[in-house]
Formats: C-alpha cells, sequence, structure tokens
DNA sequence: ATTTGACCTAGAGTTGCTCTAACCCGTTAT
DNA sequence: ATAACGGGTTAGAGCAACTCTAGGTCAAAT
C-alpha cells in the first residue's frame, strides 16, 4: 500500500506522515524499487493509534517515546501500556472541561436573550 | 486590577493575554499613569470566556470576528449567539471523539496483557 | 542609592503541522 | 517517440498560536 492509500486508512494526512517519519514517530518504511514507500497493515494499524493520540491531544514528544519503546520490545510494554493509561486520564479531563464550557458557552447564549426562531428557518 | 491578577483571574498566561491584545481580540484596555493596563471585571470576563473557547479548541481568527463583533455592538448579537452554537456543537463532537478514543485505548492497553498489580504499588 | 519586583515592548524561538518547489518515474495519449 | 499526466520523492519555507528572552521603565523597600 502506498502513502495515500494508507493516508486515508489511518485519517493523517500525507505530510503528516512523512512529517512523523522524518520525526522519528514511525517504525521503519520499507521503499519499493521505485523509491516509494510501502505500507503494511501494522503500519496502518501503528498510525490510526497515532492519529487518535494527536487527535486527543498527545504531544510529539511523548508519542515518539511511545515509539521508541515499542522499537526496543519487550521491555517497554510496561512503560508503553503506562503513556496509555496517563493518556486515557488526561482524556476523562478532557472531556470534564468540554462539558463545563459548554454549560458556560449555554448560559452565555441565554444571556443574549431569547433566540429569534424565525432566524434558523 | 493588573495584568497578572487579571491572568489568575482568567486562565491565561500573562504572555497569552499580551498576545490576544496586539492581535485584536481584547476590547480596549485603559493604561495607568505608570503604562501598565488595568482590567476591569468587563475584561476579566471576557479572557475567561476566551480562555474557554480557545482551551476547547476555538481559532484565533473565529475569536477575533466573535471580538470584532462585540465592539460593533447590537447588530453581532445574532452572529456571535451563532458563533457560540456552532461551537457548542463542536465541543459535541471533540467529546464523543474523546470517548471513541478512551475506547480504543481501553482495548491498546488490554493488548499488552493483564497489567501487574504490583508494579502500580 | 541601589536593589527588587512588577510591568512594558519588540522580536526570537518552539511545536506541530501544511504547503511549495523542484525533481523522478511509469503510463497513457498524440 | 515524445509529451504530458499522475502519482511519488526531498528539502525547506510558511503558518498558527503561543512562549519566552532581552533590554528597558518606574515605584517601593533596604
Amino acid at each position: 500500500m502506498k502513502i495515500t492509500e494508507a493516508s486515508k486508512a489511518c485519517g493523517l494526512s500525507v505530510y503528516t506522515i512523512r512529517f512523523y517519519e522524518r520525526s522519528g514517530m514511525l517504525p521503519e518504511i520499507d521503499r519499493g524499487s521505485d523509491g516509494h514507500r510501502r505500507f503494511t497493515p501494522r503500519h496502518v494499524e501503528w498510525l490510526t493509534l497515532l492519529y487518535w493520540l494527536r487527535e486527543t491531544g498527545m504531544s510529539l514528544k511523548q508519542m515518539r517515546r511511545f515509539t521508541t519503546l515499542a522499537k526496543e520490545d519487550g521491555a517497554g510494554i510496561a512503560e508503553r501500556r503506562q503513556i496509555l493509561a496517563d493518556h486515557a486520564d488526561t482524556l476523562k479531563a478532557k472531556r470534564a472541561m468540554l462539558e463545563k464550557c459548554e454549560s458556560v458557552l449555554a448560559i452565555k447564549i441565554a444571556s443574549y436573550g431569547p433566540a429569534h426562531e424565525e432566524d434558523a428557518k
């Protein structure tokens, strides 16, 4: 599978995939005789996980650490689980923040006075 | 109230407050005879709203638009309400994404095998 | 009198993309 | 056969949204 297909499969742009590769956040990617990257389903799975991590605010630094551990394989499992568990905790906090913000917005919107229903069609 | 106090009250860093001012996202801020900014409770309320909007991912461009409307006052109310309502919708979507990511993480963590309870102290 | 601390500005540095320029390589159309 | 098209490649510029540094002012405390 080439980069465009991998991009569609994982949700990251081709720019971002290439950027992640040079930033050392991806496992080795083989090249075809044409010099183009060849992505395996394992790569796509990895990229998809990275997609979720960045989409929910994990830093590149953390993601790089996570990848480094995966390369060492074996020893790093405990720390990798820890990183994901910590991230899951920050997601819970983020979700609470979104809820809080939604209520702030509801109050603010109400403070503008009643909506004109006919404007909303 | 000076900038440090305003910063503590709204949650934005003093750097960010100054940056927002030069980016045209704040109403006029008067200066004391010492040349320092003087923030009113109205300012703090505004900054706090901006804090929530940026913390939940609204772009500066959108926030600038919002401020511009507030300066025009009166006419802009409908569009301002619309901006906030639209943002509230994106928050709902974000919240759903966080939940989805949390389930992805739970599966991933489980795939690393059972946690070693003694490691967690 | 000088040191401290809070503020000021202009501008450099950082993160995480996102895009451009200039190139190569294989296929397809003329 | 050649030219142009549709992918891919790299290095590096540009951008958003901060974040910090350097160098400066002023007022109060030692």
